[in-house]
RNA sequence: GCUUGUGUGGUGUAGUACGGCCCAUCAUAGUGGGUUUUCAUCCCGCCGACCCGGGUUCGAAUCCCGGCACGAGCACCA
């Protein structure tokens, strides 16, 4: 037997389960309580990479059945799918909204009701607790069937129980190995108002049983998602098992943290960003998929980066200079070079110089030309000042401004300068916390939004009130 | 505690189902150099790893046993 040579994998692994002349349908759910994060984009983009591949399909579902803990957030809806788009490359197949589909879950409960399978349980969390620890079957899983009817219809009775009273359970196995999987929980009643549909129902499902029951209806074959989730699938399988399905094909990836991200929830974001802590969800200091847009992240290069961290099921910590990598190998080459003065410094120029002309925006691909004026001088860095120096593009210069030669006469420093240009400011976001550098910034014309090098400091981008600092 | 998952250089990653082609791949970071009128881009070099201990075998990153470490679930969150 020849074995195949072993080679370097490139790209993806390979999608088991992929049957010939079926369309493997994906999807992603996130919880529509906030905007997309940097975490978001791997489901995104993996998921979505791998429905192109296949030609397959892409489900974009709002799982926002928890008016509670995790009440939905209007706006969400509508940009959600535009940074789904903006990543991915295309729109998702379709948009699923759980709180929509609400009678659809009340219907599947009912007939694990009536199949014996699904119970209610009218007893309280602390009491289910103890007999999940003691492996012992609570007194309601016993109840029959017309008796468990009678108490489904009390829960969705504004009358009948109140939250708290009573939750739906998924008949399993007191005796299972697996404190997580014994007779979970699968809908409780809530009378906070929906943002979308009002208080239209009472109980709603819980994710593991909202999830399951939607990947089914939607023929999703396979899912790919956290490790976190295991337990889920394992309790999700189960579910299946009772209504006899066949439960998707699924992979996991472990728990990834940026090392220069602190711990961000989409919740605490929320309540920081409507408490005015942060400016909105595209600040610069979030790590929001909307603050990484603005800073001049490209789509590629999450893709490229995410590729690279694979599909394995490691609990890993990456620098976000990895990701600042692949972005530069894309927007280099499409970046004007443009001169930003810290610590401006003027240095008045003496000598025969040709003070009028045109220097190439980018050394190796036509971006067009800067033009410059020079009067009595230019501006320069303090660090830079008092030393010959060769002025980039234009002349060497002694420590004082005596013009020594037009071309490069020896290998003194190159630094860069700005003749007239305007003042402007720097933001370079640190952690926490914002830094704001003063500085001369080069004449131009580039739209706001056009992402520049700033020669000898790094990436940045135009926004209307200054330069923000992309990275090295 | 019970359940479940993971351990390859500083950081990621390939290889692990079928032991030899692996004195271990690629990238990133660091470092040295080259190109360059930028401390950028590009190019080249260097650096540096199979969690530990046994076992099986002619041969183990890969198989077996036992440890250890770290993560996650056990929510009327997603």
């Amino acid at each position: 037997m020849e074995k195949k040579i072993k080679t370097r994998r490139e790209g993806l692994p390979d999608l088991p389960n992929v049957i010939e002349g079926v369309k493997p349908v994906f999807r992603f759910a996130p919880n529509p309580n906030g905007l997309l994060s940097f975490g978001h984009s791997r489901g995104l983009i993996i998921n979505g990479m791998y429905a192109k591949k296949h030609d397959g399909e892409l489900i974009l579902r709002f799982d926002d059945t928890d008016t509670t803990v995790k009440p939905p957030m209007m706006p969400a809806y509508d940009i959600i799918p535009e940074e789904q788009e903006w990543l991915c490359g295309f729109p998702a197949h379709r948009i699923i909204i759980a709180s929509d589909r609400i009678p659809v879950y009340h219907e599947y409960i009912a007939k694990m009701i009536s199949g014996e399978f699904g119970y209610v349980c009218t007893c309280s969390a602390d009491d289910f607790k103890v007999h999940r620890v003691a492996m012992t079957e609570c007194p309601c899983r016993d109840n029959s069937i017309s008796d468990n009817l009678g108490k489904w219809q009390k829960m969705n009775d504004k009358n009948g129980f109140q939250p708290g009273d009573a939750v739906v359970r998924v008949k399993t196995d007191m005796s299972l190995k697996n404190p997580a999987l014994r007779d979970w929980p699968a809908a409780r009643i809530q009378t906070n108002p929906h943002p979308r549909v009002g208080d239209a129902y009472r109980v709603w499902p819980l994710l593991d049983f909202q999830s399951a029951v939607e990947d089914h209806l939607q023929g999703v074959t396979h899912i790919i998602r956290g490790k976190d989730l295991m337990d889920s699938t394992r309790k999700q399988t189960l579910l299946y098992a009772h209504f006899g399905w066949q439960y998707p094909e699924t992979i996991y990836w472990g728990r990834v943290k940026v090392h220069e991200y602190g711990g961000f929830s989409t919740s605490q974001m929320r309540r920081d960003i409507e408490a005015g802590v942060y400016s909105g969800w595209d600040d610069i200091r979030l790590p929001t998929l909307g603050t990484l847009k603005r800073r001049g992240i490209q789509a590629k290069a999450l893709e490229s980066f995410w590729i690279e961290l694979g599909l394995t099921q490691k609990d890993i910590a990456v620098p976000l200079s990895t990701l600042y990598s692949h972005n530069t190998k894309i927007i280099d080459s499409s970046s004007p070079r443009l001169a930003f003065i810290r610590e401006a410094t003027p240095m008045t120029l003496t000598g025969v110089l040709e003070r009028t002309g045109t220097i190439a925006a980018h050394p190796k691909v036509d971006l067009g030309q800067r033009e410059y004026h020079i009067d009595q001088g230019v501006w320069i860095e303090a660090e830079d000042y008092g030393k010959p120096v060769r002025l980039m593009d234009l002349c060497d210069i002694d420590s004082v401004g005596n013009i020594e030669s037009i071309d490069r006469s020896d290998k003194r420093p190159v630094i860069h300068w700005v003749a007239g240009g305007s003042p402007s400011t720097l933001r370079i976001p640190k952690g926490d916390e914002i830094i704001t550098v003063e500085g001369i910034l080069e004449t131009n014309s580039h739209p706001v939004g056009t992402i520049v090098q700033l020669e000898r400091i790094g990436y940045g981008i135009i926004e209307d009130d200054g330069l923000l600092m992309l990275h090295d």
